[in-house]
DNA sequence: GAAAAGTGTTGCGCTATAGCAACGTTTTGA
DNA sequence: TCAAAACGTTGCTATAGCGCAACACTTTTC
């Protein structure tokens, strides 16, 4: 199995090194170009990824055209619409590689078989859920609470390596504003 | 077993009625009057609720003074500070009784054991924390790609029963905007 | 059941952010 | 490698929502 992937299984779990190696079956190396699209709105998400190298952006585009970036997966995480995943409903978003990225796919239906049956992947998606909602409420309360110069504040102190390596264009429609604030916060910074 | 609590479980899993019943054991009942809190910032949070009757509401206080309400629940649903609960760190919010209120208390540490050893409750809390995931993405999504009117918009569509149960105030701080600001929205509806 | 506290509405001025235009710089791709 | 496209910055104006104050209405409390 991938190393990448290995500890990020060993860092949630206790798990076999045989056990891991049974697990790497499922999971299939591919290598996606800089703005490659995984799924686009509308489509059905059918596999879970993980990033081995490079980036993913998942982002909606609202009524006035504007895009909403919603999750920036780096390497060593995983990525995908859980929403349409999770519901097998079409997902209302786009997933896209914004770097040259090699992932790891795995099917939909064998992700879930394997939570079942699993323990040690029972446990791992409970982990991946229960952290995703907490950072997903940290979320909520940021947008809800804070004006956009705090919310840019709390991003740099958070996660400091995006800056440079994404566009301005992209961290602003993370932060739910447009580039112009943005390049203007920065000079209050 | 109480009814609702029962039919919760019923309609999530499949289990058996003696399954419930040793379920039942770790769940207490408790009233509460309208007002009262069951957990103050600061407090690591012991206990999942599941509210019979009533409602419960998880507010924070910004810096600034201002009350922002992450969740609201209604009869029938659970609610805790999730955050809290799994990480074991002091809450960043209230829980707060808006009504009188009959709830069902079970205990962290019961609660988590049952999730390891009961496969019924392992499922259970899978489809909560899964949908718990769903509903707070969306409502990022809001806050990210919508204005104040666009969010009441919804919040009436999806959820009309809580105009009237709910005051102003609360529905306010629930859509990230003042009293103030609502009332004067409401007049554009 | 009277006083106090809280709630909802509205006028007014203030602030943060949007959105266009213009322009220089960087990146992209045939 | 060079033209075209995309990006980042900044001046300007427009607008959504804030926050105070005032007032009427309702609810709570003792």
């Amino acid at each position: 199995m991938h190393e990448t992937l290995k500890s990020y299984f060993q860092k949630r779990t206790q798990i076999t090194e045989q056990k891991l190696e049974e697990l790497a079956a499922y999971f299939k190396e591919k290598t996606f170009k800089k703005n490659e699209f995984l799924l686009r709105e509308g489509e059905v998400c059918k596999s879970n990824y993980f990033v081995v190298s490079g980036c993913l952006r998942l982002y909606s585009i609202n009524p006035e055209g504007l895009e909403n970036t919603r999750y920036i997966a780096l390497e060593g995480k995983f990525g995908t619409s859980f929403t349409s995943l999770i519901t097998g409903q079409p997902a209302t978003e786009y997933i896209q590689c914004l770097e040259k990225s090699t992932l790891l796919e795995i099917n939909k239906d064998d992700f879930f078989l394997l939570v079942e049956n699993e323990p040690a992947v029972n446990l791992v998606y409970r982990k991946i859920l229960e952290s995703a909602y907490i950072t997903t409420q940290k979320r909520i309360y940021d947008f809800q609470g804070s004006d956009s110069l705090q919310r840019l504040k709390f991003l740099i102190e958070k996660h400091p390596n995006i800056f440079g390596r994404l566009s301005n264009k992209i961290i602003a429609s993370y932060l739910g504003i447009t580039p112009y604030t943005l390049s203007r916060l920065k000079t209050n910074l």
